[in-house]
DNA sequence: TTCTCCCATTAACCCAAGTTAATGCCCTCC
DNA sequence: GGAGGGCATTAACTTGGGTTAATGGGAGAA
């Protein structure tokens, strides 16, 4: 759980391959013009992060945002007893970022780590606004970004409302199917707001026990 | 809790008054030049609203936004099984709307109703978007209502992640001081996720009990 | 006034999840 | 091969909240 005190950021900045760039494009928007894309390509660059490394840690402020190219992190909360809950998941193909902090240069309340060794496109959250700024393609898929992030919040919010641990658990399943064999079962745990014991009766419950 | 079915909206649209448009002003922005402020003041209409009467309905498509003058309103999830979850209130000077509908023209997963008589500042979300691609002080106030949203929604998550009920039912008392002399308390209950009976021995325990 | 409805409280019982602790598997590193 | 650490599972016990139902107070209507 320690590891070591290594600095937030550090490792491996370069330039994004021209394959990374394109898979990047096609995920973002498919309907861009070359001309407003090559505007912001150049503010992407590539980094690499080892397992157990933090992106960042609570009360930092996010500067930065990244697109998760291989590997998975985990945001989550530390309580002042020392409890950590898992507020997100990023894995491939999904951004990973303290967007609150970002916005309003506060503190963030939740740190970002990496639960496996991981590939990731990194950019300034500055640069990205003089983007949006600069560009009505850009401020579109910016403001896209932002309806995903409050979808997820708001579906996160009523599955707490509205569903069973079980249920919570099974959602889980289906929306990351392969994440259950990737990390820790008691990072599963803390997502959704149980201990792993809890976890581990309702996995038998469900016949998805020894399954290691 | 039926009142019967009268339609979704339908009473009173009027003018609104100079003092709620000067109030509606002071709230939003104090730096918005007159010229900006002009641009969109002719978008905002009055209404009014019975206790119990509905301004969304699940499922319907979420057209309008809503600034409360005056009332108490709640937005709420309703189960297969028939059980209701208030997602959130809305109380003097809060806005109020089914945001994610209203961005996607999808149809909302929860309802809104009146748990008092209100008073309402009025406009269509379509307006809206107007002026925010119309003039970056109205697009400025546009994307800071976002923010506050999803502010909002990661500090519920968080809460339902971190906090005990006793809590959650003081962050409450915190939140909305007067809030609980206003409404039924199993509404409040629906709100923190627990039943009204839970609701009461917490209430209890904390010595707020024969308060009413 | 009295009746009635609404709703907060309380009690009794049950179940899900927390807590603590023991067990044992698997993996990695000597 | 052996030792140790990390982690999932399981058990035993506790606790908090759900469920059902009874009680009673307050407010409004007849």
């Amino acid at each position: 759980m320690v590891h070591s005190m290594r600095p937030t950021s550090m490792p491996s900045p370069a330039k994004p391959t021209p394959q990374q760039l394109a898979h990047l494009r096609a995920l973002l928007v498919a309907d861009m013009p070359d001309a407003s894309w090559d505007k912001g390509a150049h503010i992407f660059s590539y980094r690499t992060y080892d397992k157990n490394d933090y992106l960042l840690r609570a009360g930092e402020i996010c500067t930065h945002f990244y697109l998760v190219l291989k590997g998975v992190l985990r945001q989550f909360y530390t309580t002042v007893a020392g409890r950590e809950f898992n507020k997100s998941f990023s894995i491939e193909n999904e951004p990973c970022g303290a967007f609150h902090s970002a916005l309003t240069k506060a503190p963030s309340r939740f740190a970002i780590q990496a639960l496996e060794d991981c590939q990731l496109l990194c950019f300034r959250f500055d640069d990205l606004n003089i983007l949006f700024d600069s560009d009505p393609h850009w401020a579109r898929l910016g403001r896209r970004a932002a309806e995903m992030q409050t979808l997820a919040n708001e579906e996160r919010e009523a599955s707490f409302l509205l569903d069973s641990a079980p249920t919570r658990y099974q959602n889980f399943l289906q929306q990351y199917p392969d994440l259950e064999d990737r990390i820790s079962h008691y990072h599963i745990a803390s997502y959704l707001g149980i201990t792993n014991v809890a976890l581990s009766r309702i996995r038998k419950k469900l016949g998805r026990s020894n399954k290691r």
